[in-house]
Formats: C-alpha cells, structure tokens, sequence
DNA sequence: GAGTGGTCTAGACCACCCC
DNA sequence: GGGTGGTCTAGACCACTCT
C-alpha cells in the first residue's frame, strides 16, 4: 500500500490503517472479546510493515477500542470483561473499596425525542426516543438515581424485562444484546437540591445537596446513542477523577 | 547501554531512559519552557538507537510532562504557557466559551500540618504547612473558594503579596517561583450546602448546593505537595469531564 | 516448540520550521 | 539548506502463553 500522491493534506499510513480496522470492528467482522487477526497477518493483509500495524493497534488500544495481551493475541474490548465491567462509574465509596453495586430499573417509556436529550443525540424532528429510570444501589443503600434517554431507532423492542433479567452493567447489555458498543462519554457535574422525587427514591431529605451528572454517551465514529441525567447522593461516597 | 542481565523481573530499556530524563528535568538541568536536546543527540549520549529515545519521550509527552513540536524540537512543558495556564481548571460556562478567571487572594496562615490535608500530603508529625485562600471569579462573578494547603518546607518565604502581584495560574507561579512543578493531581467531588462563610464569598444564599472538589496534586515522583478543598457554584457553569 | 505481542536497532525518507 | 521531529521499513531477538 502506498502513500496516496493527490492527498492535499498528509495522512499517514497508520491513520489509514485505524480506519480499516475501525471498519472491521464496525461491520462486526471481529465481536467483542474475540481475538483480532495477529500483527503479521494484519500486515500481510494491508501490505505494510509490522511496525505500522503496531502503532496503529496501538492507538486504538490506547483509547480501549482494542486490548493487547502478551503472548496471547489483540483482542476487541468488551463490556463484558470484568475490568471493563463498569468502566465509565466514577463515583466510589470514600473507603476506598470496591462495593458491587445493583440495579432497579423502571419507568420505560417511548416517545417523540424533545429538549436536552434529543439535541444530545443529535436527533431529527420527530425522531423517536426510549426513555427509562434506573436506581443504582451499593450494599443495599440507594446511591444513584438515574434518568435514560436513547436513540430509539438503535435499540428496537428494548424492554424493562430485559434489562432486569440480563444483570450486568447497561452498557455491557446494550453491547451483548443490540450490538451498540459504547466507547467513549462526555460528563458535566453540578450540584443541586433534590426535589420530591429524588429524595425519594434516594432515601434522603428534600433539599439534600447531591450530585448532577449529565452524560452524553458516544459509540463508533462519534456517534452520541446515549443521554443520561445520574443524580447521586456523596455522602460516604465521591466521584472520582484524576487529571493528568 | 546494556539491559543488565541480573535484573530479576525484565525492565525495557526505554524505562530506564524515562528515568534518566526525568532525573536531568528534576535537576533542573532543563527548565519549564526550554528545549531539550535533540533525539539523536540524547540517543547518543545515552548510547541507544533513536527509537527508544522516542518511545521514552513519547510517553513522557503523552503524560504532558514534556512537549513535542514538530520541526523544531521537544520541550519542557510548563504551567507558563498559554495552553496549559489551566490545565487542571475543568469548570467551564454552559456555553462553552472560556472566560481567563480573577484571582483574589487573602488569609494566609503558617501552622503545624493536621487533619486530611496533613495525610494527604504525607507529612510527618509536626511538621508545618502554609494554608491560604483564594475565591476565583469569571466574569466579575465570583465562582469558586479555594482552601489551598501547601506542604511549607517546599515553599519558603512564599507570601500572599507575591501570588497576587503574580498575576498567572497558582501552579504556573509555584513553577516559577519555587521550582515546583504539577505534573497530576487526584480530584473527589462531592455535592455539599453553602455555609455562611462560603455563601458570603460566593454571594448565593446559605443552603444552596454547592459542588467540592478536594483535589491532591503531585510533583515529580509521585510526591503531594498541594490538598486543596474548592467550592464551586455551579449555576451556569459545570465541571467538565471526558471518559475514555 | 510454536505463535503472539514487546523491544531494539539501523537506515531511509518525509513534513515542518527557521535561517 | 540544515536541523528537528514524524513515518515507514526490515530484521533480530526477547518475554509471555499455551500445548
């Protein structure tokens, strides 16, 4: 494979690469958790060097697209994977420890998208949405109290009983059942006094002070597929962050 | 330049170079903003191939610890520049535009270290700390109050006149100043109600919920040098953050 | 032992910056 | 034109995993 001459701007070989691999992961050739054909062969295949491949393989591993083990093979990552399980929760008990936690799901409904969520999802006029709530527990305390939103036409005969049966993480159900793989979120936080409702669910006082989390969640190419409003009660736990 | 062979689990070379670099940028033998020496020239002296200098400075560049500019050579990354003045400043209007923050100043205190800022800065008993304020306003409006904690054998003779006069970031004059330089921090948010003091500073009634962000920040090595509690309003304005 | 990813080398050439 | 980082190649060898 060559360099192609009339490119006005220069893109390197390896971009190239990333996007045929995207592809592949895309058009379902290589399925979460399944082992993606070795650096030789990927070269052999596309006619570059083993090194180009590398880096290649290596950027998407870097953005947990892809996941290496030595000695064994490039593997597609997965929710699924116990380390991948609930990848995008920051929020953990000031101790320090791992609690796992347990879902309530309820309220599904399905209706014309509107507001915030459907200029989230970037949807058209009329497009429809799949709207539920969730109530994420951590050793029996309810800590999250989650509002849903998503791109109805992804996830057709999505239901409450599904999700309930299936036990895992969503985004590990949205992978495993509709094929929509989840790769990267956007958050915004803020504080706010939890009305009726919240403090319900939660447990907690009206007017409690909790945590907002707004997320916008992204699968291949970008593409938003999930709008979600977490509100979250940090007392005892914290959402956690590190800046580098 | 050799991989000894004793080593009882196998360390890569190009690790060995990331601590040799490291070393010259905590000797100060390069500073924040100069450039370091050419690949070719460090790939000498350390007697490896140019590629393995470029792997160890590429992750050092991945961690922002250094800065390549291609065509003219790699750099010191430094809290001086423009791009990097707020790195670690995650709150942001609603819309999107970015407003350079004020700086106010006051309620400088010397102490003997206690309580979570002392554990968190790892000092040993009795030993002190310099604790000060400072409320950042955007726009005229006041937004955050900070309590910064500084481990005081890193920072002597440092006083409010001097931050003040300063003008830039606070990290941006520690690197200045005293030679330390942020390289991570660890942040915990919480969702909490105004006290009196922090509603007066902040201008909101008491009661209202308020978004803190207890952040430890850490120079070379891993080691805590600043716990800071900040208090942030967060009507019109979020604390952003991307998950990959 | 065979196969995989991981390291290291040496060399060629390209894109970018500045003189 | 000369220097810098950036890409790409080809090949050797090492570490890890599984059979």
């Amino acid at each position: 494979m060559k360099k192609s001459a009339a490119t006005p701007s220069f893109r390197p070989l390896y971009e190239q690469i990333k996007v045929l691999l995207t592809r592949s992961l895309v058009s379902g050739e290589w399925k979460p958790g399944e082992a993606i054909p070795s650096e030789l062969e990927l070269a052999s295949r596309f006619r570059v060097s083993q090194g180009t491949v590398r880096k290649a393989i290596d950027e998407l591993a870097s953005e947990h697209i892809l996941m290496r083990r030595q000695g064994k093979g490039t593997y597609v990552a997965s929710h699924n994977e116990p380390s991948y399980q609930y990848r995008f929760l920051r929020v953990i008990p000031d101790s320090g420890e791992k609690v796992a936690p347990r879902n309530l799901f309820f309220g599904l409904e399905r209706h014309k998208g509107a507001g915030e969520p459907a200029r989230a999802l970037r949807l058209k006029a009329g497009a429809s949405v799949i709207a539920f709530k969730r109530v994420m527990s951590f050793g029996g305390r309810p800590l999250i109290l989650d509002d849903i939103v998503l791109d109805a036409s992804l996830f057709p005969g999505l239901t409450l009983a599904e999700l309930e049966e299936f036990g895992g993480s969503v985004y590990s159900f949205y992978e495993t059942v509709f094929g929509i793989r989840m790769i990267r979120a956007e958050e915004w936080l803020r504080a706010v006094s939890a009305d009726g409702v919240a403090a319900t669910h939660l447990k907690v006082a009206p007017g409690t002070a909790l945590l907002s989390v707004d997320r916008i969640a992204f699968t291949y190419g970008d593409k938003p597929v999930e709008w979600r409003r977490g509100l979250c009660v940090t007392d005892g736990y914290a959402y956690f962050n590190e800046l580098s």
